[in-house]
DNA sequence: CCTTAGTGCAACCGAACGGTTGCTGGACAC
DNA sequence: GTGTCCAGCAACCGTTCGGTTGCACTAAGG
């Protein structure tokens, strides 16, 4: 498990994790094509694709003169590993307070 | 499920994640004893602990002048959560591709 | 060739963020 | 009562963030 700031860093964004659900539920798309169904700009959504490239959330194809986008859901278990080490830690002080 | 917002965005921080995880490990303490255990000003700690609580990760209890904080973790299932609908729609969108 | 669609880069703006310092106010201890 | 420790409030500061606009570049398509 590598350092998950980019990753909690890139999800604490609404816009940013509507992209991400966006592009794992509809597949693969265009920072123009997404910026037709959001709210923003173009640049917005680019800049948000490149936070989600540097979490390792998304996949750049080239199509032509195109940068398809494409979700990759790997990154995500380092959130729910994270869940479960802070789970342990909490389990084991409870365990050492019953020890007294 | 609540509005997720506020708990990813209490997560995005690295202080803030490690005040957590210091309350899960070694149990409740109040905000200048986390102050002395971190490279912060008691105040850093006391508005990182306000973003915690209204994330309802952190539950306050007053003894004499003190205030004592202990986590909580039954808001992180929402992320555990908002994670596997994530998976669920990207099955979801396997099965329809390979429904053709 | 010229136009058009898609991208990237850079500058800029306002708001939010993380952090600090300084002050006030309440409980305890003496 | 006086001093001390703990907390809350407010102002301030520099940086980051999300977003926009504008411009230049490149790769189709007619």
């Amino acid at each position: 498990m590598s350092d998950p700031q980019p990753l909690f860093a890139a999800l604490s964004d609404p816009t940013r994790r509507a992209v991400f659900e966006r592009l794992t539920s509809q597949g693969p798309a265009s920072a123009t094509q997404l910026a037709a169904e959001l709210p923003v700009s173009r640049q917005a959504v680019s800049k948000h694709l490149v936070a989600l490239d540097e979490a390792g959330l998304v996949e750049r194809t080239l199509v032509g003169r195109e940068v398809r986008y494409s979700a990759v859901l790997e990154p995500l278990t380092d959130v729910t590993t994270w869940v479960s080490k802070v789970g342990d830690e909490w389990d084991a002080r409870l365990q050492r307070l019953r020890h007294l």
